[in-house]
RNA sequence: UGGCCUAUGGUGUAACGGUAGCACAACAGAUUUUGGUUCUGUUUGUCUAGGUUCGAAUCCUGGUAGGCCAACCA
């Protein structure tokens, strides 16, 4: 937003729970933001302003708008009633002013257990919203801050922290999703009370994605219980899952950007996020060519022991990336999909006594089929035009298809991780009576061991985003070793042969 | 037996009370040494019933549907 209007935004973490705040979880927050290519002014905490909150409470008790309660939890959540019958007053609301100051103090310094006395705020017990029941401001919690430390032994609430920092830090627009809307009621409530800056609370939907979950309760499961490899794992729909399988942060953005913000319940088709995902890869991606399952093609015409190398462009969008040379000798590797011994009509692919191009080099036909005892084709032998180079082709034959392949004796082998949606449901969390982790998609990860890729892949970098020629986009995985190279499947290329089939 | 939020093509989102638009998806065609990219075209929409108004997606009322609210979580 304040790309698109004046002003800045601040980072601020609502630290008021030191049982569930940690460090770590800061620091990947950071890091997360930042590589998606987002600054804020200024790094901020609730914690900055717990001493600020104590007088806010003070203030409130000497206004008689809050007071000490001893209940305990249960009787606490009994006394509150059901959204549709009204609640009790507590039998400590009447307390003094003095003595709910007396209470106070001592619950900061500390002589109370955890969990054995609160500071509520005195509003309506019989309010429609449930938030306006005399809520809870502070809890005592001795636990320890990781910022404050132990100095602290009493801890405010998010609702008597988030719009007080806000109102601190006089925030004009502060933005959350649509769940704390019965929350703005109170945010005004206190700020009106505290006479203080009067920043304003705007909601709107959490975005979802179809074939994915967002819940973070839900997303920790899966990291737990071992459905995934951490919080990065590529399947993940975390920003760091992301990341790792080579989404552009620019492509994000742009999803993001064109699905825009609303406050009615949605659920967008992961079909856009990846549109703008290759949108981004098509115009960056350097274009390799990888064999994912390979079968041997022998080019009998071909001198035994010869290698050319042949020039290909590393990517037709952007002529200024240049071009590398790719080996060809006899013996080659192809797409086991590629050749169909009984095709379907419109297969340009190759075919018995077909003929299809090899990109980048030459025109091969097709002569013979070697099968083994079980009639699985082992082998393919073809003939080549060596009039038919590319960029220099006198033969004038035309062919439908061009292969991408790999020559045998210098192809690297890599392993490759190819991906599928997470989850076989388009809304996995949206079921009451079956829980989303009977939807998980048991083939969303598919490792395949021994890839052959051309050489030019040896020097591959996390910074370059590869094309693997007609089949998808790849980033190298943080796994990889000098030994073993691994590539993810970022996502692949549209296929409308595989559509039309 | 309550309060609050929301309803526009398949999806998401626009439209001072004045021609319902954009993107994706789908479909058809052109180009292509990636069945990719690019280009052209086509289909599909204001939840419902009233009301206000010269005129309603927009304002009002009722209905219907979906969501949220009963942590010492945020």
């Amino acid at each position: 937003m304040t790309k698109k209007f004046p002003g800045y935004t601040n980072l601020r973490f609502d630290d008021t729970n030191p049982t569930t705040e940690e460090t770590e979880y800061v620091e990947s927050i950071k890091k997360d933001i930042q590589w998606l290519g987002f600054k804020w002014e200024h790094e901020l905490y609730a914690s900055d302003y717990f001493d600020t909150l104590y007088q806010y409470a003070l203030t409130l008790i000497e206004k008689g708008l809050a007071y000490v309660d001893d209940s305990s939890s249960e009787t606490i959540a009994e006394m509150k009633g059901t959204p549709t019958t009204v609640g009790k007053n507590s039998p400590y609301r009447t307390r003094s002013i003095e003595e709910n100051l007396d209470l106070f103090e001592r619950m900061k310094n500390g002589e109370f257990a955890d969990g054995s006395r609160t500071l509520r705020a005195k509003i309506d017990m019989a309010h429609p919203n449930m938030l306006m029941r005399d809520p809870i401001l502070y809890r005592i919690k001795k636990a320890h801050h990781h910022r404050t430390g132990d100095k602290w032994c009493i801890y405010p609430m998010y609702d008597f922290a988030h719009g007080q920092s806000d109102s601190i830090e006089h925030i004009t627009h502060s933005i959350c999703t649509l769940e704390f809307v019965p929350h703005r009621e109170l945010y005004d409530w206190l700020i009106e009370k505290l006479e203080i800056y009067p920043s304003h609370q705007y909601e709107f939907a959490r975005r979802n994605v179809n074939y994915t979950i967002t819940s973070k309760r839900k997303l920790l499961q899966l990291v737990n219980e071992k459905y995934v490899n951490g919080w990065d794992d590529p399947r993940m729909p975390t920003v760091s899952g992301m990341r790792r399988r080579g989404y552009p942060p620019m492509a994000i953005r742009n999803f993001c950007d064109r699905i825009g913000i609303g406050k009615r319940e949605n659920l967008v088709e992961i079909g856009l996020l990846e549109f703008f995902v290759r949108e981004e890869l098509n115009r960056e991606a350097h274009r390799v060519m990888a064999v994912l399952d390979p079968l041997k093609v022998v080019i009998t015409n071909y001198p035994e022991g010869k290698t050319e190398m042949l020039e290909s462009e590393n990517n037709p969008e952007m002529p200024e990336a240049g071009t590398r040379e790719v080996p060809f000798s006899r013996e080659i590797f192809i797409e086991r999909d590629d050749f169909m011994e009984n095709p379907p009509k419109k297969y340009f692919r190759l075919q018995p006594g077909g003929m299809v191009r090899l990109k980048s080099a030459y025109i091969i036909q097709c002569d013979e089929v070697v099968k083994d005892a079980e009639g699985n084709i082992t082998e393919l032998r073809c003939t080549y035009l060596p009039n038919s180079k590319s960029g220099s082709d006198t033969s004038g034959v035309k062919v439908k298809g061009t292969l991408h392949w790999v020559s045998a004796a210098q192809a690297l082998s890599v392993e490759v991780r190819m991906y599928d949606r997470l989850f076989s449901d388009p809304d996995p969390a949206g079921h009451d009576e079956v829980d989303f982790k009977t939807f998980l998609n048991p083939d969303s990860l598919q490792v395949l061991p021994d890839v052959k890729v051309e050489p030019y892949l040896a020097n591959a970098t996390f910074d370059t985003k590869y094309q693997f020629i007609r089949k998808g986009y790849f980033a190298l995985d943080p796994d990889s070793s000098s030994e073993k190279l691994i590539f993810n499947l970022t996502v692949g290329l549209k296929d409308s042969w595989a559509k039309q089939q």
